[in-house]
DNA sequence: ATTGTATTTGACACCGGTGTCACGATATGG
DNA sequence: CCATATCGTGACACCGGTGTCAAATACAAT
């Protein structure tokens, strides 16, 4: 069909290339008249500039990658949708890059990811986020990166968080003002930072409230549905069964209303259940799920537009973003039976 | 760090650029002696030939495209895993692309994304492998593509289906031979073509076992939740209930289970329930599902391989290829009571 | 040794843009 | 009014590869 090239539009126009590449980067020093012309000649042919030469000539590659190692795809999804739309925007491709966070060869991986497809740069989720050697590696070879959800703070790159900890601690709260004082809490997979952001957010609440932290009613869990069944096993057997379970994401958080439904336990009516992350099972277990929304899609938006204006060195308000968390309340959480 | 371009190879080796062009693209009458050598610098020097510039010369992009528009994220997930792996393979992107099938520019949107990125092929997705204005846009602008699971196949386009008409028919059977005959059939959305392979394996299934074909016992179902859910209280509430209920996909079943649940008809003792896709929910559901699991990944990965070799004007064997689904039988279905 | 044919190789233009720089036209100012 | 700074523009090389074509070399047959 068409292959219009900016020399077919410069002769369209009646003046050089360079001229048009002008007009097409907006740089200065075109009159205003010559501009207009050609941005006419740009719709009357249908103009669209080809990426390849014009990354062949500045050394980019308009790619993005984006890092991720998630077994929820609701959550790979949202930031897929959320980085895909300001690539978008922005001209550019968006090199989604699923993989393994424990392989032994991870930064090699990585490393020949970026080089061999010339990536100008890097969207981290965690747990890539926060893993030092990693982060060296691309400084080092000067790729631009943002990192999503990273808990380790100390330096400039930017970042999008959300509170985490706060919502853990509402959640928490919220349990407590329902009347619950035994809560057990199912912590997330040791190598995610998010589950310690959790924890400490539980515990905080709490102390808050005064209710003595005991160990006995945390379990490790590993976000899935399994360890969140064994977990609520270990919890439920104890002598003073918890009227609360607060599970680090909705996976385990379903495990335990399995178990609770095994063993004969109502929910909510004799166990209030929370989760995190407002997967979409949370709405199809019975009962629905109470747990916490975060903004994932938001948070990648975000992150997407920090890291183009890393790339294009623009300058950056503040290389660190907050968003907020939601607590959604459904029905596997009822105030406690006076006993 | 490194910009190892192929005039440095030349040097190192010291014949022309043209020569080291030609090992790299394997093209014949180069003395092995200058092959060896050539491939000798390459590793020396750590080289990545430019996609770009290949690209720029040769009038490609690498750059494939995955259009879908599918709610079950699971599924794109393996979609996504499954052509990604090809790509990488053979040095190409892949350009992820969520739409909705029916926005009215529909045409347009894909139109512009093709000709923008200028994508050397696309894959297509369920319900776009239908969609016949789609395909004869495509072929009018000689774009190749790859078709998943398309229902019309009367074309020579390379298609990747799996027998989803037969695992249907086997799942009705299954059912049938644990002494159902009252099965009610729970149907997906009208704009899917699954939706009616799946209705007509059932169908044949009862004829083939002479159980009256009963249309009471079938619902119209949108694959979601909800719409399961609806479904589910219309079945249950005919007069003479049916003892099993067979929905087109997972999420539906689990709207069935829950309703069952909630008008305290056990499951599996009084109802059996069956899904199909082997969405995660389908293990986490109490108790969990019986299903079908489609082979997405393997159809995805076969459908790029087919575009692949029709982009790079491959002899391809066959332009059609017929994967399997497998019957799961989990704790939602069990033989009818003797009353 | 001579001619003919096949194989190996390189010079050079080109893909579609951008960077550098030089040149003429305008604007500024003393 | 002329010297100087600024603006607008185009010529040309270049980014890193590939296609074309002709030259150089190897091999075979006479």
């Amino acid at each position: 069909m068409q292959k219009v090239t900016i020399n077919d539009v410069a002769e369209h126009a009646g003046v050089s290339k360079k001229t048009v590449s002008r007009v097409l980067n907006n740089e200065p020093n075109v009159s205003k008249a010559t501009k207009e012309k050609v941005l006419e000649v740009f719709k009357e042919l249908g103009y669209r500039p080809s990426a390849q030469a014009r990354g062949l000539a500045t050394n980019q590659s308009f790619l993005i990658g984006l890092v991720y190692d998630n077994p929820n795809k609701t959550y790979v999804s949202d930031v897929q949708t959320g980085a895909l739309e300001i690539c978008n925007e922005n001209g550019y491709h968006l090199v989604i890059h699923p993989t393994d966070h424990e392989r032994e060869d991870l930064l090699a991986e990585l490393e020949s990811l970026i080089t061999d497809s010339r990536l100008d740069g890097v969207v981290l989720t965690p747990p890539f986020s926060d893993m030092a050697d990693l982060l060296s590696m691309l400084q080092s070879r000067a790729i631009p990166y943002a990192k999503i959800g990273p808990t380790i703070l100390d330096d400039e790159t930017p970042s999008v968080i959300s509170n985490d900890l706060e919502a853990s601690y509402e959640m928490t709260r919220y349990l407590i003002s329902l009347g619950h004082t035994k809560i057990g809490f199912i912590k997330g997979h040791p190598d995610h930072n998010v589950s310690n952001q959790r924890l400490a957010g539980y515990r905080r609440a709490l102390e808050e409230s005064q209710i003595q932290f005991n160990n006995d009613y945390v379990a490790q869990g590993y976000f899935t549905f399994t360890s969140g069944e064994e977990c609520a096993k270990q919890l439920l057997s104890l002598p003073a069964r918890p009227t609360a379970i607060f599970a680090s994401n909705d996976y385990m958080a379903a495990g335990v209303i399995k178990v609770a439904s095994q063993e004969n336990i109502a929910v909510p009516q004799e166990l209030s259940v929370a989760g995190f992350d407002n997967a979409p099972i949370s709405r199809y277990l019975w009962p629905t799920l109470t747990t916490v929304k975060q903004p994932i899609k938001d948070m990648a938006t975000d992150a997407a537009r920090l890291l183009l204006d890393a790339i294009n060195k623009r300058p950056l308000e503040s290389s660190l973003v907050q968003l907020t968390d939601e607590l959604i309340v459904r029905d596997s959480s009822a105030p406690l039976k006076s006993t």
